[in-house]
DNA sequence: ACCCTAGTGTC
DNA sequence: CTCGGAT
DNA sequence: ATCCGAGGACACTAGGGT
């Protein structure tokens, strides 16, 4: 796992126990790069990433052992385990890692290798050994590496400008294949223990992006083939592994590992996530899972809603509106001592109640000792001729901040109670679950809190013609539609599910495909292209109106058989930076017209307009031309119909 | 001291 | 947030 | 039927570049 260290005395003093006694003997720079610490790199001769673990192990645990790194060898970890499960296509093996296909695993024993991994001691804790097994070594938290920074990482190794490597990258697919290729190294010279490798990522987020990148390079620099394929698959949550029931699998492991029922650990998961389970019992054990119940003041990851509404739903049904906001879920418990505790959390579990005014003051009034409401954080705005209208989601965003150039009357829209004075009520159905959220919320409704609180509107529904009346009715209020929910259905916790399901309008533009982007062609689905820029008529040409992703693969036929029809491709290429990377693509000509349905229309500055949640419903080909599609004037239209703007 | 970029979380 | 593909 | 990862807009923030 080492170099070789330089020949000083001093070195050869300080690594006597071991490369972990060497730095902490070093004993400076935990944590922080600093003068100090290139010194002591250059003494140790660890290198950036074997020092860079080690500072976060024993940051983390001062007292660990000179073994603490010792582990299976990063590549055995790639071969044995990785390789055989993520299913990577027979043929392409040998040319990306010079390696013959391995024996093709049977489901029994994909499960097997799974189960032998979770078991065995590898010098990996249950928690990194989960990590590894949802292809997530980051556990859950941010990555803090991006598809971008790694083309940045790959140029700098292979000496090459970025633009090559995104040429390449269209070719040859995905990143971690051109990882692969840009070494002729099938394993590192001098094996890198997996720790490291762990180590390193779960602890990048901690540094800065300078750093981040040094340490990076130097470990894909020691990694032969197949380890830099893994290594950047796993930074780029790409790894998935070919095992039904990952989490099924590693409950059952937990479940014999420390004596629990399978019962209680499938709870636990759903209230914590798989990897804060793990930690718990990796700090505290079976005793620990005591502790794991649904109670105020710790968040959960609410219910979503599933879908839209079938065709043939059932009735009676509930119907209740559906605000635009920020959901919510607002916490009370009260101590021994009487006083009032307040929590307010969104979807993250991250706490906002230092952010949202009023919220204690609410949950002081709610009359009982303890609670958890779902809800949505809503807002009312004046429009321009001084008439409240419900505020978009954007608006609330900006109020929030302070930086709304017009006050938003926020208020707490209630919508469902998931606990009340010390019971769990997920388990009761929908509809009494709504009754005691009724009598909780009815005493404070009306009421001019700091914070007001309003119960959804809604009702039952009876068929499909009194469901129709009441969604025209929010929409009417300016509403963002409306939600069906099952009253016979549970809570179902972090699920999105068909208890729940949407109706929303559908707005639809027909746009001109101004440029396509190229898909990772080692992707499933095998389109060409994965989004396009959409555009609109304007005076001065066709106007950009944001970026939609791409069709299915018999559509995406179409378009490429048009663009080649109809000539369309200019011959310049253009980029584009989405949300999560920079991908290249080609102009195109004004010839393609789609249809775009659509959420409504934001508008970041008068100079530019936007569709939220745009995507494409179908081709128009051979239906208008381009010079019949909607013009900017039509998109201000709808602006102007919804109040926006 | 300032501005820009990459990453993150909200929908 | 919405969608398609895989399961 | 369900799950998961692909894609979208927006706006903040810390860290790094200049």
């Amino acid at each position: 796992m080492l170099r070789e260290p330089q020949q000083t005395d001093v070195a050869a003093w300080m690594l006597q126990n071991g490369p972990v006694d060497g730095v902490r003997q070093a004993g400076v720079g935990i944590g922080r790069r600093g003068v100090s610490d290139i010194y002591v790199n250059d003494l140790l001769g660890l290198g950036e990433a074997n020092l860079f673990a080690i500072q976060s192990e024993l940051r983390e645990n001062p007292q660990a052992g000179p073994d603490a790194l010792t582990s299976l060898p990063f590549f055995s970890l790639c071969k044995g385990f990785f390789l055989p499960l993520m299913g990577i296509a027979p043929d392409r093996l040998p040319g990306l890692f010079g390696l013959q296909p391995p024996q093709p695993l049977s489901p029994e024993n994909r499960d097997a290798l799974v189960e032998t991994f979770l078991e065995r001691e590898l010098g990996l804790s249950l928690a990194e050994k989960v990590g590894l097994i949802f292809g997530d070594p980051f556990r859950g938290r941010a990555a803090s590496v991006r598809h971008d920074t790694l083309c940045h990482i790959l140029a700098q190794m292979v000496f090459l400008p970025i633009s090559k490597i995104r040429e390449q990258l269209i070719k040859a697919g995905d990143l971690p294949s051109l990882f692969a290729l840009s070494t002729v190294k099938k394993k590192a010279d001098t094996p890198v223990a997996s720790a490291v490798v762990v180590k390193t990522l779960s602890h990048l987020s901690s540094t800065g992006r300078r750093r981040r990148t040094e340490v990076l390079q130097d470990l894909f620099q020691q990694c032969g083939r197949l380890e830099r394929y893994v290594l950047a698959g796993l930074i780029l949550g790409k790894v998935h592994l070919n095992v039904s029931g990952r989490q099924d699998l590693i409950l059952k492991a937990l479940s014999f590992k420390y004596g629990a029922g399978l019962e209680s650990l499938t709870s636990a998961a759903a209230l914590l996530d798989i990897f804060g389970l793990c930690d718990l019992l990796e700090e505290k054990g079976i005793e620990g899972l005591k502790e794991v119940t649904l109670k105020p003041l710790s968040p959960i990851r609410p219910a979503l809603a599933g879908s839209n509404i079938p065709s043939d739903l059932k009735f009676p049904a509930w119907f209740e509106c559906k605000y635009d906001g920020l959901r919510l879920m607002i916490h009370k418990d009260t101590d021994s001592q009487g006083r009032v505790l307040a929590g307010a959390f969104t979807r993250k579990r991250n706490d906002w109640l230092e952010l949202i005014k009023g919220v204690h003051n609410l949950v002081q009034l709610l009359p009982c000792r303890s609670a958890i409401l779902d809800g949505e954080l809503h807002g009312t705005i004046l429009d321009r001729w001084g008439a409240p209208r419900p505020a978009t989601v954007y608006e609330v965003h900006s109020y929030l901040r302070g930086e709304s150039p017009v006050p938003v009357n926020l208020k707490y829209v209630g919508f469902d109670l998931v606990y009340l004075n010390g019971h769990d009520l997920t388990g009761l159905p929908f509809r009494d679950r709504r009754r005691n959220l009724e009598t909780l919320l009815t005493p404070l409704t009306g009421m001019p809190l700091p914070l007001p609180v309003v119960l959804s509107q809604g009702s039952r529904v009876e068929n499909k013609e009194q469901l129709n009346r009441l969604y025209e009715q929010y929409r009417h209020q300016g509403h963002e539609g409306g939600m069906v929910k099952v009253e016979s259905s549970t809570y179902p916790i972090a699920q999105r599910t068909t208890n729940w399901m949407k109706r929303k309008p559908e707005e639809t533009l027909d746009l001109v495909l101004t440029a396509a982007f190229w898909s990772d062609p080692t992707a499933a689905g095998n389109r060409p292209f994965d989004s396009f820029i959409i555009a609109c008529r304007s005076p001065e040409g066709f106007k950009e109106v944001g970026t939609v992703a791409g069709v299915d693969a018999g559509t995406s036929v179409q378009v490429v058989q048009t663009i080649m029809s109809q000539n369309l491709l200019t011959g310049r290429t253009v980029e584009h930076r989405g949300s999560r990377n920079t991908s290249a693509g080609v102009e195109l000509a004004p010839g393609l017209v789609v249809s775009v349905k659509f959420e409504g229309i934001v508008r970041p500055d008068p100079d530019r307009v936007a569709l939220r949640s745009p995507r494409i419903v179908r081709l128009r080909v051979g239906e208008i031309g381009p010079y019949e599609a909607n013009s900017l004037e039509d998109l201000h239209q709808i602006q102007l119909k919804h109040g926006l703007g």
